[in-house]
DNA sequence: ACCTGAACACCGTTCAAGT
DNA sequence: ACCTGAACACCGTTCAAGT
């Protein structure tokens, strides 16, 4: 990767690594995979990354710029899912199923990173445009398929926005569920996570009868 | 609230507080509520209350006991706020709704104490069963709705178990959205409240067209 | 420009000691 | 039983200094 030194140039490449933002990213996910976020020290990142702690603030403001930086990438791994189940679905009623399975499946794979993203423990306000600006963008993502599957009339004609919220609103309170062990086993889980499929759309109301699953 | 000393006793109130442990939790409370769980600092409560600042040791085990025990009144609180709704409602549909809305508004109202109880900081299976019972007994009055509504063939007759887990995602998942700011308004957050009363039972699809509300 | 090393203020927790 | 005071190990962050 680095530039191989020519004979009369010093051979001057960085202190320790190419690219330590880079570096600093990863690490910090790694640890938030494997510990939690608040296990994670800006101490451990530096010597673990054999650098001086305070290299770190080359980089970033402070620790809450790190883990904004740490949400903004979740957010942007996050968009792919999504766009892909519903291309790959088909960009049809089923693929905007898939579409959420596809949420609560990340969510549950990276809980760790999941919470970092939605913790609370970064405002939006404060952190600058570029998270707010990936959040927005996954968002995007679902209000896209909303408004296609409304063209359809397979969606109710409700305004987009807010029908968009809703189901965010939806996978994300079971993502949540699921992540914070509130529900019991992983069984429980994919059962919620299938009812929530069938019962999005429907409604939990009678009047509905046939397609539903069985009370089980 | 304390014992006069009679004669011949030795006024042996405790050292400070009739009851520190109840103390420490208003105060945690207090300053959670006013700051954050972020900027809770055990010492601070201690010099607050004009104690030590180990005197916490004597009533919980460390800094997470006392966090478990704020979401525990946290859960207690969530329970009353619920039945009230349900039972002042007339225990019917529209009650339920109430219900629903009653537990976005307590999430909003108390967002702080909100996410310590929620927020992962603390898991269910290490902070003793009082939490988990007190977190159970929330549930437990949405199951009872759930099941009330059923039996009078209001509800679809699905696992209630699993259609109340559905439901609690859903107003679990509102409430998270409108605390963590990702709702750009108060507006917005009212209407998704309402969106969220009406499509719950009715679902997104199309087919019930009439009883939505418009497209503004 | 990028990194280091020492230092500062702060924190949760422990423990022998007091009453 | 309940509380104190000093101490320990740890943390985020700052800043003058190095290359």
């Amino acid at each position: 990767m680095a530039k191989i030194a020519g004979k009369g140039r010093k051979p001057r490449r960085p202190y320790h690594h190419g690219n330590l933002r880079r570096g600093l990213l990863d690490e910090a996910l790694a640890t938030i995979r494997a510990e939690g976020v608040d296990r994670l020290t800006l101490r451990e990142i530096g010597t673990r990354l054999g650098v001086s702690r305070t290299a770190l603030y080359r980089h970033f403001a402070d620790k809450r710029a790190l883990l904004a930086a740490v949400a903004t990438e979740g957010f942007r791994t996050l968009r792919q899912h999504l766009e892909a189940a519903w291309v790959e679905g088909g960009r049809n009623r089923e693929a905007f199923e898939a579409m959420g399975t596809a949420y609560i499946r990340f969510a549950i794979a990276n809980s760790s990173h999941y919470r970092v993203m939605f913790g609370g423990s970064i405002d939006p306000k404060v952190c600058g445009p570029e998270l707010a600006a990936e959040a927005a963008g996954a968002f995007q993502a679902l209000v896209d398929a909303l408004s296609s599957l409304q063209r359809a009339g397979i969606v109710r004609a409700d305004d987009t926005l807010t029908t968009a919220r809703y189901v965010w609103a939806v996978v994300h309170g079971v993502s949540m569920l699921a992540i914070n062990g509130q529900l019991p086993d992983p069984v429980s889980i994919d059962g919620l996570t299938r009812y929530t499929s069938d019962r999005l759309l429907t409604g939990i109301d009678v009047g509905r009868a046939l397609s539903g699953a069985p009370r089980g």
